[in-house]
DNA sequence: AGGGAATAATTACAAATGTCACGGTGAACT
DNA sequence: AGTTCACCGTGACATTTGTAATTATTCCCT
């Protein structure tokens, strides 16, 4: 039997989801949330094998709510549910660690999704695929956290990513060739990378 | 009634997942093919529903059969199946149009994902989607077509792109460090580049 | 056998790169 | 004022890199 959080904003969506679920047989809808803090909670006590959560929700999106719980419970299957595809939430939800984005509207492919899901497979809409590509080129700078990398090493960085020799990227930066010789040392270490070249591979494979 | 084609070079495999969909009484294997070519034939008599297929095979592999059939059929839902995760294929597949990619030994996954397919999802392993921002990054072997690039020269291009000086590349290749500049020389020529971190960005610009 | 053509090595040289130690700011702190 | 600290620059050095000219080797060809 296959237990489901249901987690909608709207009360009306939330009785149609579970009306729509129920016909399965194998399905029970054991709790009903109306925002994030409460998706959170109801995860903690029901332990549902599946949470079904709406993106957008007053007091606490669906987004946070994901995270929180997913801290928690590291294998917590996520599906979000939608009234049209957002594309800036669908790539912070696949990081999350979601199963899947299913369109509300598109009622038949909830169940099915569903099982999907619960036998460990991740469901998404076409319309989704169809983006992906450009998603993840979309993806945004690449994440220095936790080197310790400051603005000005930043912008050599991301010149030498570009393909600028020293004597280019002093000029662009109004520094000496010297200054941006050390800078590039003190960056190398920090990264613990050997040379230009591995600093710009790096770049781009971190994005 | 789902009609579904299933085609794998491995009749003992074709067998034992013909009997697992048939457990499903909404589901008929409507024909089996061992091949690419057959694949293609199969699928434009039969027109099943999905058509469930290997993609290493002999004779003509599924991602070429795939490319054929999506050609003529640009509605078809295709679904590979894999002993196991072969990134290379992965991103081509998704290019292709695929509706997914689903692992043989994983039987309890096979039915429920090939509804979700039906009725219109796309359907990926946990693996697959952990990978999927790398694999954007790669999608696609870099295209030297146009440039003349030989097979030496791509060789030492891609441990170029790893960030492997001309030293270790020299001793992978088991070539002189001299030679090794020197095809360098050509192949920065040849791309119209200044210098081994402008190739490197090069590579991972082009795919 | 002799004449390309392609491939690999060698050599030499200029330029770019990475590393270090050091000196000079100037701002901030007490 | 003195001190610390972060930032920029310089000079010197070893290494790596990119380029070019030249030679050796092999295979192919007719």
């Amino acid at each position: 039997m296959m237990r489901i959080l249901v987690v909608d904003d709207d009360r009306l969506v939330c009785a149609s989801i579970k009306t729509i679920l129920e016909i399965g047989e194998d399905i029970t809808v054991v709790g009903v949330g109306h925002n994030g803090k409460e998706a959170i909670a109801l995860y903690d006590r029901l332990q549902p094998d599946i949470l079904l959560m709406d993106i957008r929700m007053a007091e606490m999106s669906g987004l946070e709510a994901a995270e929180a719980i997913l801290n928690t419970h590291k294998q917590a299957k996520i599906l979000f549910l939608t009234t049209f595809s957002d594309d800036e939430y669908i790539i912070k939800a696949l990081k999350l660690g979601a199963k899947g984005y299913l369109i509300k509207q598109d009622f038949e492919s909830i169940l099915p999704s569903l099982r999907a899901v619960n036998i460990g497979q991740n469901v998404f809409g076409d319309d989704i695929i169809a983006k992906l590509p450009q998603l993840m080129d979309h993806r945004g700078a690449t994440d220095f956290s936790g080197y310790n990398i400051s603005d000005k090493e930043l912008d050599i960085i991301k010149r030498v990513a570009e393909g600028l020799n020293n004597k280019e990227i002093a000029h662009e930066l109004y520094l000496s060739e010297g200054t941006v010789r050390n800078t590039l040392t003190i960056i190398l270490e920090k990264l613990s990378l050997r040379d230009r070249t591995q600093l710009a591979i790096f770049y781009y494979k971190n994005k």
